[in-house]
DNA sequence: CTTATATTTTAGTACATACTAACTTTTTGG
DNA sequence: CCAAAAAGTTAGTATGTACTAAAATATAAG
């Protein structure tokens, strides 16, 4: 029943990606938002936009936003499964530095086959997630859509495990990871500073200083075995604590 | 030294390959004929030969062919190590059928930066040809560029080791393997009708019969040990023999 | 030599993708 | 509710790459 959509451009399904990473259940893909994302002019974004959109893959609303369709999603996700395999494959068959992948799987997502990836993942024993933490689509386009908390997002007391971690800037991954922070770390918040103040954590046993900034690209699940430890001092900031929605980025 | 050629297309890398393969010594490459070997209309080759030599990286003397200048054998080369490279890669590690790469290839080759191809020739062990005969130029651009005969020009009498065979045609790939014929084989002419009829020849000790389409696709190195055997019958035939020169396609 | 054929280039067009500048619509803050 | 700011779109242009049809040049055949 595929029917044989007629070969997107890597282009087009880079925008696919993005729309598909950007749309927040109700809330639309923002122009600006994917213009960003993409390093690519406002204006340029709108143009392909209503190409998408007459190839029927988004549905977009005038000044307001776009949204993938059904079959747009499903590239999407496709894209998503080779870009994921692929860094899985790169550091743990060709040692690659798990920073270092995410840019040359950003080329190889759009040149690899399905045949190859299926290789690819038949070898790593079907993985389920990347290096970074990020959930593997199935070939039939099913995945995990669970969004986590991010660091930021936590009280001083609680306890986490990391999930997942932003793989797009690797000077940061490079950052987090010398910290001890990684996917399967366990941290317990200690203290967060007010007005978007440096937040305290203890990583292991480690206890480290984490800008606010670098810990948006942490996403975290509750731990209760570390969570009940640290007192549950009541918040004492200023700023009313805007709850940092789920995985962006 | 090596100036940071401002990223070329996929497109311009394949027609740089092109010219790579069609030239021959003295002749350039025509238009036509990469027009053909390309599977784009000769005005568009046109086209695209200006641009390139506006880049620098062909010689084109107008209605009379083009060939590569020295950066663009340099392209042209690194290129091919990455085409190479991925082959060899996907056949040994990752079960691809030998018949079957070359597509893959055709496309990762544009994608793979140079630190992937220079790890999976790592792990490869730095191969020096690909799974059908191919030499793998250097990470310098080094190449052996010695060019063999096709089993189409050879004498009853003469044996051969099988040195390389097109990659272009999986089905006839597929033919002439299950037929014995493969990089490494040995075989001996036996008999050859005239006016381009079938070739008689014994592959390993099988004997088989070969139309001269496909035996113009394998190329081979003289083998004395194979070559002294049968009787050196003077050729029959009317056809005055043209002789098949070396490794086209 | 001269013409017919083969090869190659030019002209004109199209599509994907990008840009900047100018304009329109929506959202926000007073 | 309204003006300013933010977000998004349109207009006009550019580049890469392709096409077909027509013209130019080179080569082969008589
Ligand atoms: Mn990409
Ligand atoms: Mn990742
Ligand atoms: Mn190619
Ligand atoms: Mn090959």
């Amino acid at each position: 029943m595929t029917k044989p959509r007629p070969e997107l451009t890597g282009q087009a399904e880079d925008y696919l990606k993005a729309i598909y990473e950007l749309e927040r259940g109700d809330a639309p893909a923002g122009t600006n938002a994917l213009a960003e994302r993409l390093g690519i002019a406002a204006a340029s974004v709108s143009g392909m936009l209503q190409r998408l959109a007459r190839l029927g893959l988004v549905k977009t609303e005038r000044y307001r936003g776009s949204r993938l369709t059904e079959p747009g999603r499903a590239v999407a996700l496709q894209l998503i499964r080779r870009h994921r395999i692929i860094e899985s494959y790169l550091v743990t068959r060709l040692g690659f530095a798990w920073d270092d992948v995410h840019h040359e799987a950003e080329q190889l997502e759009h040149a690899a086959s399905p045949e190859l990836i299926e290789r690819m993942a038949k070898v790593l024993g079907n993985p389920t997630a990347d290096p970074h933490g990020a959930p593997i689509p199935t070939a039939e386009g099913r995945v995990d859509e669970r969004r986590f908390e991010s660091i930021a997002a936590l009280e001083p007391g609680a306890g986490a495990r990391v999930a997942r971690m932003s793989d797009r800037d690797p000077k940061l991954l490079r950052y987090l990871a010398g910290r001890g922070i990684r996917p399967g770390a366990r941290i317990r918040i200690e203290a967060k500073e007010p007005f978007d103040g440096p937040i305290v954590l203890t990583v292991g046993r480690e206890r480290q200083t984490l800008a606010p900034g670098a810990a948006a690209n942490v996403w975290v699940e509750p731990d209760a075995s570390v969570s009940a430890a640290a007192p549950k001092s009541r918040a004492r900031g200023g700023t009313p604590k805007r709850r940092a929605s789920g995985n962006s980025r």
